[in-house]
DNA sequence: CGGGACCTGTCGAAATCCTGTCGTACAACT
DNA sequence: AGTTGTACGACAGGATTTCGACAGGTCCCG
């Protein structure tokens, strides 16, 4: 029985040996509108949290002092109940974090795409902070998607997109209607560290088009020299 | 964050030695939009009992001071009727008979399977309610799972499940029309603990469809590159 | 106790689908 | 027209999914 408060802004902090991985989190954070700290080893992490009272923690299990699994501990001897997502590199310790997402939490494999992460943090906010869990939905002119469907449609019509065209039209979504360039694109959506110098932006935006523009007028326009947007009427 | 209505909450009082298992149950009781608290011995849990005033505990019988059965007894004679679901070790089959004459209203053996225990949960709240004790039946399409009776149907057919197959399937149901990953469906439907890195999951689904989607047009559908819904096909 | 039926999870192989690279055709701007 | 940026067909390597076959376990019944 719970009461709830309004809050400015969502608390983030991250846990991450690795700085650049830290700021990068952060950063795509902040830009969001989102409060966010950084720590780099385990008793840092504690002593921030401890005054910032993050209202979710990114954590990865390998650190230097305390591993991901011991701050998680004491923050929950702490008495905090904050939710927590994992970062693990791609092999063995994927095991024993799979028990934690049993929970609510949830975990992501090192190296990530930054919009997954964001995806994930949003839902596991969204469910651990209401009592009734409500939908994610987002909406373009007649182009809906569902977040937790899945199911996307243009006007009725149900579409079908592979992994990489759903995170791709999310995204655009998501921040429509602003214009995106490629790199970010790429960047937000590709995992970290992918090296494709290629053109497989303009690749995914086409097959999308193909898939979401068949009926109807356009709703990716492409901004020439820069990138692509999604919104109703491109003037 | 956001704002959200005083809404009443089922209280539940989660008592267990083990932090970590404690906190399990806490935390996914708390994303069904529960309100849950824990307590790591027995004194500790007849403290935070007055002050909650839980509508349903979990007990471990294993306690360092006081037992479950003398945390039970301490309760009932403060005069709570609260109902009360003991959770035991594997081999304390003594426990189980014990348990249940005792007073508790149902009992788990350790380690178990999260959306178990929610469902059983869920049927001692439904039970103690009241004496109008209505029946707890998921429905999708044409698909039927009556929970108390274990009875599953596709139209008219009577479908033999195994007890992997049910529990899958109830969680799938349960969540309808939300995609599940199969790391969820693991996670929730397996005993934590779990080592599981196989495709079980897969394994199970293809038993169930074809037992379930033999007859009129499939219910389960892959998501691929991300998991399983159960839902009517949206045209 | 012993036999048998059933349940579960592991393995592997085949089928299917997804993705990024290349290359060329096309479009837009100067 | 020249130059630069964009669209997208085609292809091959990979990744994912499906499911048959099998073996260890469990439980029940005689």
């Amino acid at each position: 029985m719970t009461h709830y408060e309004r809050v400015e802004k969502v608390r983030l902090l991250v846990v991450d040996d690795d700085p650049p991985i830290a700021d990068l989190v952060a950063t795509v954070a902040r830009y969001e509108g989102w409060d966010a700290i950084t720590a780099n080893s385990g008793e840092e992490a504690l002593r921030r949290a401890a005054d910032f009272r993050p209202d979710i923690v990114v954590l990865d299990l390998m650190l230097p002092d305390v591993d991901g699994f011991g701050v998680l501990d004491r923050l929950r001897r702490s008495g905090t109940m904050v939710p927590v997502v994992f970062l693990t590199a791609r092999d063995g310790v994927a095991d024993r974090v799979a028990g934690l997402t049993r929970g609510g939490d949830d975990y992501l494999v090192k190296p990530f795409a930054v919009e997954e992460l964001m995806a994930r943090l949003r839902t596991v906010l969204r469910r651990s902070a209401g009592p009734a869990f409500q939908r994610s939905v987002l909406r373009v002119g007649d182009l809906m998607m569902d977040e937790d469907t899945r199911e996307v449609r243009r006007g009725d019509k149900l579409l079908t997109l592979t992994p990489t065209e759903y995170e791709v039209l999310r995204y655009l979504m998501r921040k429509s209607p602003t214009v995106l360039t490629k790199a970010q694109i790429l960047d937000h959506v590709w995992e970290y560290g992918f090296g494709g110098r290629s053109n497989v932006v303009e690749l995914v935006v086409s097959r999308l088009r193909r898939k979401l523009d068949a009926t109807g007028e356009p709703l990716i326009h492409t901004v020439r020299g820069f990138g692509y947007v999604v919104r109703q009427a491109a003037e």
